[in-house]
Parts: C-alpha cells; structure tokens; sequence
RNA sequence: GCGAGAGUGGCGGAAUUGGGAGACGCGCUGGACUUAGGAUCCAGUGGGAUCAAUCCCGUGGGGGUUCAAAUCCCCCCUCUCGCACCA
C-alpha cells in the first residue's frame, strides 16, 4: 500500500481527520504494527484491558474511556522500547445473548458473531493497538475447552463439588443467581424477582483459598478501595469455636464467636430457622410455634431478613444449654438474625455486650449480666473494652487478656478451641442456562459424577432449536437427549452428561493468561511463554469488578499456582479503575424521556423545545432507555478519532465519573488544529520551511518542561494534565512565526500516543519512513526544565506583596537585599520592627514584623 | 448504622514533602478580519470597592497549629461509592 502524506496528496492543508484516520488504520492493520512476538532484547510490558461483554447496543463513548487510556500507556512503552503486549477478546457467554437471541429469533452463537464483528468494529474506528491476531472469545471451542480443563483441574482438587443448596431461583430467567447478582430479592440486572430453592448445584471451594486472597492483596498495586474491598467480603475474623450442651439430652451444638471472654454473660443462645438440629431439640409444648415461625422465615428472602433488621423476631424453643463455663442452663431460642450460612448457625448471645442481643433480650425480657465493666448496660450493650467481672478466672482481666485466658480454659477442658471464620462463602458455579460452557461431567448410572477425560475435551455445546428450560424447571440442555445421553469413555457404559452450564465468570477468569498463547491447540497456554510475560503489569477496567472478577480470577490464578501451571501468585500485579462517563438525561412529569436534540435550556431550565414543558435533568449512566447515548461512531464522524481520544483522557481524571459534553470537544478540536498549523500554514501554501534554526530559549526551555510534564504524566496516568502541557506548548510555539521542524518531530512523538493519527500523519510529513509507533520517545535535559531567573513571592506577614526576580539559586541575603530594595515592600516595612525573615529557597521570602 | 473517598470561579478541572489559589479547556464579554460567522486571530474574565494605582475578601461551615493552610489537626454539614444483623 502506498502510504501519501498530506504533503503529497496535494492541496488538501487543513486538518482534516477524515481523509487520514482511516489511512493509518488501514495502514497499520495491513503493515501489522502491533503484532507482538517475544523480543529478548527488550523488557516486557503488559497493558490489558478488562475484555467486554459483546451486547447487542454496541459500544457508547464511555466504554472506550479505558480502553483509551491504556492505549496511551501501550503506545508510549513501545517508544521507550518495551516489548507490549497489548490484546482484546470478548467474554461472550451469558444472558443477555441468550434473551436477544430468542426475541430475535436467532441461535445465540449468531447473536454473538454479530455483536463481536460490531464492536470490533467500533473499536478499530478508535485506532486502539491492539494485537489483533491474538483476539479470543470466551465462546470459542478452542477457548472453552481450556475453560472446561481447569474446571476439571478444579475437580481433582476436590475444588469443585456439588450440594444440594438453597439458590436465588429466578423464574423469569429460569436460572439460579449468585449471591452477588441478587439484591433486595430482585436480579440486580433486570430487576426480576428471585426466589429462595433447594437444588443440586456445582459449587468452587473459594474459601480454601480465603486466608491466601486476603494476605495476597498486600502484594498488589492496587487502588486502596478496590483491596479494602476484596478484604471485606473475604471477611476474616478470628475467634473461638465452642461446643454447648443441650440439658438432659446427649444433642450438642457448636457456635463461632468472636469474643468468648463474654461467655459468662451469656443468657441465651439462638439457632438460625435453617439449622436442622432445631428439629430435635424443640419441645413438645413449643413445637408448633418454633415450626410456624421457620415456615414463615423460609418463605422470605435472606436479603429481606436483614433488611428488616428492626425489630427483632424469634422464638423460645423450650430446651435449655448448658454453658460450658459455669454450667448454668440458657434457654434456646430460634430466630432469623443468625444465618445458616455464616459460621456454624448458631450462636450463643451476651447481651450485655452485643448490640444485637442487647435488643433481643428487651424485647423478650431475658436477663442481661454484666461481665465487662466500664459501661451502663441499662441504656445500652457496652462493646468496650474493661475490667472484667461475674467471670470467674477472668475477673480483673481485660478482653485481650480474658480473650486469651479463656481460649486456654476452653481447649484443656475439651469445650473450645480457637477459630478463624470468613464470610466468604463458596462460589455457587451452575447456571440452568443454555449459552455457557458445558460442565465436562457424565453421571454413570450409579448417579455417581465422573470427570470427561482430558483428551475428550471440548465437551461442545450442542445446537439445539428450543433453548427453553424444561417444564419441570431443568436446564435448556437436558432437552438434548442425544447429547445428554453418552457413554462412558472408559467402561463404554451409558451414562448422563451434566447439563448445567459455567457462569459467566468463568470464562474471563483467565482470558489473560490465553492472551498469552491464543493459537496453542496442544494445552492452555505454553509454559515458557507464561513465564515470560507474567504477571499483566497493567490492568484497567471497572470498579464494578472489583469484587467478583477480580476475586474469582485471582483464585482460579492460585489454584493454577499450586498446580505449577503459572509462575506469580497473583495475576495483576497493578490494577487501575478507570471512571464511567455518564450524560444528561431528560424527563417530563409523566416520566418521559427526550432526546438532548429535544431540549433546550431557557433561563437556567430545562423544556421541551416542542412543549415549553419543564423537565427534569439528571446525570446518569448512559443507556438506550433513557435516550443520552452518545455513540463513538456519531462523535468520530464529526470530529474525529483523535479528538474522541484527546476529549475522554482530557475531561478530567482518569479514575473519575466524568460527564459528556458534545459541546466541550469544541477546545480539542482547536488544540488539534493549533498543532495542525504548526507545520500546514495555511498562508505559505504548503508545508512549513523546515527551519533549521535555533528556537528562542524561552520556548526551548518550555520544551523541555513539556517533555518532562508529558512523561511523568503518562506514568501517573493523568492524561489530563499531559494534554494541558501540550496545549501549552501548542499556543506558545503558535505565538511564533515559524517553528523548526525538529521541534514539531518531538511535539508530534509526545503527542502520538493520545491522538497516533495525526501522530502518524506529522511524522510522515517531517520525513520520517518508518511508524512513530516506534519512533524513540523524547528526552529532556532536566536543567533546561527549570528557570535561570524566576520570580520570588515576597510576604509581609504572609500577605503576597511583590513578586521580584532573582537567579535561581540565590542565598537569603541576595533576596532580601533585593527585596528590602523594592519600593513596594519597602514601603511595607516603613516604620515597623521586622522580628523574623523567612526565606525558603527558590520559594518565597516573608517579613514578619510588628509595629 | 459501619467503612472508604470527595467538596476549589458560571462549568469540567489544575495546584499536596504546607510556600504566588484558579494552570488548561468550555462558556461569557469586547475587539480584528469579514457579505456572513457556529471559522480564525487578539484582549479580558473568582467576588467586592476604586477613574486608576491599589486594597479587602475568597478553596462546603466553624475552630485550631504555623511566619505561612485548598493542603496538617479537631468538630459539623453535604455528596459519591462499598458493606449492611457476619455472632
């Protein structure tokens, strides 16, 4: 292909993003600038961005945001010379596929095709550098099989195991939800109720890996929020197990606690509605109402039941414990407050110190004892700390001393030992859906499961016409009886193929790793290869994913760890979450929504052009049914490719929410013509003399700085100060008749990685044969960067006065000499005491003085 | 309720080992060029007083530390995010 510059094609001098961005697109997909293969003369560099899921709307102006930001770095370390790694794919099983498959009327495999060719599409329109050779999709065979082997390495482990568990239910989409996906009884996606229902179901031993997620995360580079995160729902608390006795009968019961040197406070004890020994300690006299009030809590929610967290409902079970410190009986009592799920479901209550049970036992009139002292256990639980008391071999002793003291007792009396719990709960893996990877597992006629050999894998989705759940509410894929049905492979005896699918997290739990290796057909990933170019230096994405995906990706990573199959114990080693760019939305009264090309502003207010009628404004995510999308292909035709990348990284910080405003885009688009014209003057008919002179010191000087302001900015990933500095420059080298080309070649090398068009365009024109993909990045002389002769804020009591010029570098003397000597701080200094000079070098200078 | 983060012009945002508040951009005002301007260029633009030089006030509110506070400390208000009976 040959490749023209502006130059060449003619007259055409004006900036026009048009006619070149798709010339460079062109030009580096043909030439194949970003694909990556290993270079042992250079460092590695890893740059990914979170992968997306492929929906049917394509992308909006604030998906790229990310993507866009993670170009810049990618582009910029190719010019220090690392060897980048910089991919995309598509996690492309999952729901909402499926739905639009079937309203469609289409296989969802065809859905996806099409939304994958649609954002990729999109994509390449942004001029982002990605390795295109590498693209994978979750939903690919040769993707899934792999998927479906680590799944089989989780079963061998004896990390994957099936149990028979209460599930979110949703009947609208007639599939089970994680935990995570349900929120005040609805899916949190659709807003579809959920139900509370036993079935058999695959479950990932995450927990055993909980103490290793949490003490790992202190090995990242992570955003302090995302850590803080993970370390709460990883929850870990340490405490005590200890076993209570039921009085005159050989049942007993364990409960987890966190503060067992209150046990001798403890006045009742309390069993989650769930917990099966209920059944057999319940007395007569009280069976009926402790099975009424289990009927009642099952029928609700989990969410429910602690959304209601006031007041506080429970029954008396009519059997009593014995403590196991004083042996004294505490009645037993069920209520939905305590969780089968947490602990061991059941707890004992010392309401004198617990808030919870503090309420519980007022509102059921059981005696509160006070064991730790220094509070008033009448208007309240005291959670202090103090002086133990009514405890026996801990009086006098504080919690930690009682903590530990207590701890010894319970385990030489055989009733206790101490414990650490996490609120982490294992990953509920099946889905009753049909678009996800089959779960490699036959059932032999034994019912027993059976692992598919390696060697039989991909167990392949089969095609199927009715995707629908069955009538008796199984999966989508028991209705493929041939597929269902198979044999064996070993004994050749008929067996039953699992007919659950993977959920959608399992796919992009190591998407990063097949990046690595994407055409490998004989294993995963190659080893040697894994080992070069682990871990992912750089991850972007969400914050959305800062507890699932990135949880669940991280134990999968440790699970491979420990089979020798990677090299790091943890997969990203730097994580940076990029903001959401929302927009304006507009709603009349009856919650109508119009289109911003519907509205106008009138004296500070929202109204319908049309009606006059007032509306109502908000800020919100982008979505179709709230009609503010803003879509890349609209502003690219418009402005441009560079202009949209400039525009994202320019609104503000990276990690922040930013708000679109088509109208703001204005000021890039004059910045890139400004640059446009440093080297196309629009009166010299052509390109600018390539001066081969000296540029003043001034702007030199300023050069310098931008270097230095650009490159220390990429680094931070405050791409918009870096563009501030180089509109800087852009108006000051503007003031200027004519500027050297030399200086635009480094101007044009600081500026491609945020707009590589135009980049690609200049470096052309300045002369250059090769891409400024690779182009060495500027270098600045730092002594060049400051001032010989700066200005030195002169104070008198702190108010700024002066400013005088110095050289930089002068002593105290110099500076006050000189400022003692300036009429107007002079005149300050008329006729009072000066008590004290303060003289910060290069800084400031202040008189404090009194009268 | 608990935890984390944030609050700066008309707007998006700069400035953090404490040292010139408001960089850069939008918008706005005035001017130049023009048949025209939604193009381009130049100048101005935190508030107030003043013809002006200049002065006073000013980073959510209140207090404090300091020669000096957007920045550090204490109290309060507001917003965003996460968790929400986890024994």
């Amino acid at each position: 292909m040959e490749i023209r510059c502006a130059e060449a094609c003619g007259l055409q001098m004006r900036y026009n993003p048009k006619k070149i961005e798709p010339k460079w697109q062109r030009y580096w997909e043909e030439k194949g600038t970003f694909k990556t293969t290993w270079d042992d003369s250079k460092p590695k560099y890893y740059v990914l961005d979170m992968f997306p899921y492929p929906s049917g709307q394509g992308l909006h102006v604030g998906h790229p945001k990310g993507y866009v930001g993670s170009d810049i770095v990618a582009r910029y370390k190719r010019m220090r010379g690392f060897n980048v790694l910089h991919p995309m794919g598509w996690d492309a099983f999952g729901l909402p596929a499926e739905r639009q498959a079937n309203t469609e009327g289409e296989h969802p495999g065809d859905v996806t095709k099409r939304n994958i060719e649609k954002f990729r599409k999109q994509l390449k329109m942004i001029g982002l550098s990605y390795d295109w050779d590498r693209e994978l999709s979750t939903t690919d065979p040769d993707y899934y099989r792999w998927t479906q082997w680590i799944f089989l390495k989780l079963y061998e482990k004896g990390l994957a195991y099936q149990e028979e568990v209460a599930v979110n239910w949703c009947p609208a989409l007639g599939t089970v939800l994680a935990n995570e996906e349900v929120k005040d009884g609805v899916y949190v996606e659709t807003g579809d109720p959920v139900e509370r229902r036993l079935m058999r179901q695959w479950m990932l031993r995450i927990t055993a890996y909980a103490e290793r997620l949490l003490e790992d995360l202190e090995l990242l580079d992570w955003p302090e929020s995302v850590k803080e995160m993970q370390r709460n729902w990883i929850g870990r608390s340490e405490g005590a197990r200890v076993r209570f006795d039921v009085k005159d009968s050989d049942v007993s019961f364990e409960v987890f606690t966190t503060r067992p040197d209150t046990l001798f406070g403890c006045t009742f004890c309390v069993i989650a509605p769930e917990n099966p020994i209920v059944e057999s300690i319940v007395t007569d006299d009280r069976r009926e109402k402790v099975e009424s009030y289990i009927a009642e809590a099952s029928k609700r929610l989990e969410r429910e039941r602690l959304a209601e967290s006031e007041p506080k409902t429970g029954v008396f079970t009519g059997a009593y414990a014995v403590s196991p410190v004083d042996g004294s009986p505490v009645p037993i009592w069920v209520a939905d407050y305590v969780l089968m799920g947490y602990g061991t479901g059941a707890m004992f209550a010392c309401p004198a110190h617990d808030e919870r049970d503090w309420a519980f036992a007022k509102r059921f009139g059981i005696p509160i004892v006070e064991v730790v002292s220094g509070g008033n256990i009448e208007d309240g639980a005291y959670t202090g700390d103090g002086p133990h008391v009514n405890s026996d071999f801990m009086d006098g002793l504080n919690t930690d001393e009682a903590m530990s003291k207590v701890i010894e007792w319970l385990e030489e009396k055989g009733r206790g030992h101490s414990e650490v719990n996490y609120r982490l709960r294992d990953w509920l893996f099946s889905r009753q859906r049909y678009w996800g990877e089959p779960i490699p597992i036959v059932f032999l006629e034994d019912g027993m499961p059976k692992a598919v050999p390696e060697g039989d894998l991909p167990v392949l989705l089969p095609d199927m016409e009715d995707r629908s759940p069955t009538a008796d509410g199984g999966p989508p894929l028991s209705r493929a009886s041939e597929w269902v049905n198979t044999t064996d492979a070993e004994s050749g005896k008929p067996a039953l193929r699992e007919t659950n699918t993977m959920p959608q997290w399992a796919g992009s739990c190591w998407y990063y790793l097949r990046f690595l290796d994407p055409k490998n057909v004989s294993e995963p990933w190659d080893g040697d290869v894994e080992k070069k170019w682990m871990p992912v230096d750089l991850y972007i994405g969400g914050t959305e994913h800062a507890t699932l995906h990135l949880l669940y990706s991280r134990f999968w990573h440790k699970v491979l760890y420990d089979l020798g199959c990677v090299s790091t114990k943890e997969p990203f080693a730097r994580l940076f979450n990029q903001g959401m760019i929302q927009a304006r939305s507009f709603q009349d009264a009856r919650g109508k929504y119009y289109y911003p090309h519907e509205v106008e502003e009138r004296d500070g207010k929202w109204v319908s052009t049309k009606t006059g009628e007032p509306l109502e404004t908000r800020i919100e995510k982008m979505s179709k049914s709230r009609y503010n999308v803003v879509t890349p292909d609209e502003v690219i035709d418009e402005y441009g490719s560079d202009c949209l990348r400039l525009y994202e990284m320019f609104v503000g910080p990276l990690e922040d929410d930013a708000v679109w405003q088509t109208e703001n885009i204005a000021g890039i688009k004059r910045f890139l013509e400004r640059f446009w014209r440093l080297l196309y003057h629009e009166d010299a008919e052509g390109l600018s003399e390539p001066g081969d002179f000296e540029i003043d010191e001034e702007l030199d000087r300023l050069l310098h700085k931008t270097v230095k302001k650009v490159t220390d900015d990429i680094e931070n990933l405050q791409m918009n100060t870096a563009i501030s500095a180089l509109m800087i420059f852009v108006n000051e080298a503007t003031k200027r008749k004519v500027i050297p080309h030399k200086v635009i070649d480094v101007i044009t090398r600081l500026l491609s990685p945020f707009a590589p068009h135009i980049g690609e365009e200049f470096w052309r024109a300045l002369g250059h044969s090769e891409s400024v993909a690779f182009a060495p990045w500027p270098e600045y002389d730092p002594a060049k960067t400051v001032e010989d002769v700066i200005g030195i804020p002169v104070q008198v009591n702190g108010k700024l006065r002066q400013v005088i010029e110095v050289a930089r570098g002068s002593g105290e003397d110099v500076v006050k000499d000189a400022a003692m000597r300036d009429e107007k701080v002079s005149g300050y200094l008329d006729g009072v005491t000066i008590r004290k000079v303060i003289y910060v070098p290069d800084k400031l200078l202040n008189f404090v003085v009194s009268k």
